[in-house]
DNA sequence: AACTATAGTTTTGCATTGTGGAACGTTGAG
DNA sequence: CTCAACGTTCCACAATGCAAAACTATAGTT
């Protein structure tokens, strides 16, 4: 029941799309890992690959197809933002030297639509597409800031937290102030400093993170760095209808 | 009939997410489009949207979601060529100020993997994504060099050629010394000089342009540029396995 | 070459699922 | 307030997708 009744097939053809891009390149290997029979997906497969989801590389097996990437491009177009804040974002990283994240909110989750490397030598692992928890990132923490106390709970206790009490006083603190800290939250070493982005309603619709290691970010760094994030996060509204 | 048999509600599926490529942004213009009835596509919407392939934007309306982003960003993964070759393709841009490409075979069509804009005023309007007929675009040309004649005359007079005998003949001496050009084959004004990339059986698996408007590409320095192409697709060939 | 194992493909009867017409809600403009 | 336009829900029916099983293809082993 609970599942959305009436899409029984779609639903399986998306399990199967989801699988081959885990990196299950066989018939075999998809059927077990989705528990469904083979004619199933053997007939989703063909679909599949007669449409360019999915294409057959000999040698290698099942991998996305071509149509896939067209689609993420042009998903990618339909986010204007992106394109608009690009040239903000590498001027930031240029002058931080650091990592700089520009992320959204998706459902319960942050999602990222760039990253810009900066210079240092070492580097954040994250990369465009990631998808993580609201409250263990920064820019997560940034969109998070106009919520209601309720939301903010919600997202932290379920999001696994050490000390949700903890969080919750930083977070009135932070949506006081218009900006987010994270603190080895997520990942050791790491510090991070985020700035919401806001339409003309005043609305937050995305957020701009500046990340290295602690050792680069300590306290009076981060405090500094607020002001020159906002001044960009403004910049970047400014642009936005 | 004539469709794979026992996918209707895929296929049906996967055009309600074309439609939503193709802008199509509110239900009712879907249904117009495609001529199914409303609860139809509302029901597969209800999944798309679930699994993410598809957001409601308020005030926008239904718009290609962030998964297809992440799909797609991974199926670019899984074209290791892409990354192996980009650097090799920066450095002939620069060398040469002009339009790079980099297409591979995608059916009975080129699939541009990759451009590189290069630095002159004017641009070409291609990009990463797009697919085109294979006999059209100099890229496509080079990776039909080693097809059977036949293949040649099937592809070129299928895909609204002027002159099936010229091509032809022109196919036959691009072959013997593996490369080819385009005169204005697709685009007015536009000259492109293509090399294939092979793999260590010596099979075309891709193959890189460089492209300008004629005025910047007169018969001698398409000439000279041969070599120069051919000289990277061999550094990128042989960093292949 | 025969045998075995392992993968993919095709077939088929049946129950489930997806279908789409119609009725119902919702929203916003005049 | 009324109406129009669009989105949502409902439901009976049959076409569709399901899955077991039989079949084919390919590769590895004796």
């Amino acid at each position: 029941m609970s599942k959305l009744q009436g899409n029984q097939a779609l639903v399986k053809a998306l399990a199967v799309i989801d699988a081959v891009a885990d990196g299950h390149r066989q018939l075999k290997d998809i059927c077990l890992v989705l528990g469904y029979p083979k004619s199933t997906v053997h007939r989703i497969l063909q679909g599949l690959i007669e449409a360019r989801y999915i294409r057959e590389v000999k040698g290698i097996g099942l991998v996305l197809g071509t149509k896939v990437i067209q689609l993420g491009i042009r998903a990618q177009q339909d986010m204007p933002l992106k394109e608009i804040a690009k040239p903000y974002l590498r001027e930031l990283s240029e002058l931080t030297q650091e990592t700089v994240h520009l992320g959204i909110k998706d459902e319960d989750h942050v999602f990222y639509l760039d990253k810009l490397p900066g210079q240092r030598q070492i580097q954040m692992r994250s990369q465009v597409g990631d998808r993580l928890p609201m409250s263990i990132t920064g820019v997560g923490k940034a969109l998070m800031l106009d919520m209601p106390k309720m939301e903010w709970k919600r997202l932290i206790s379920s999001q696994t937290q050490q000390d949700v009490d903890a969080m919750m006083q930083r977070m009135n603190e932070y949506s006081k102030r218009d900006y987010s800290f994270d603190l080895e939250d997520n990942e050791d070493h790491v510090h991070c400093v985020a700035v919401p982005i806001r339409n003309k309603y005043g609305n937050i619709i995305a957020a701009v993170s500046v990340t290295s290691i602690k050792e680069y970010m300590p306290d009076d760094r981060m405090r500094e760095l607020v002001p020159v994030i906002t001044s960009y996060c403004k910049k970047i509204s400014e642009q936005l209808n």
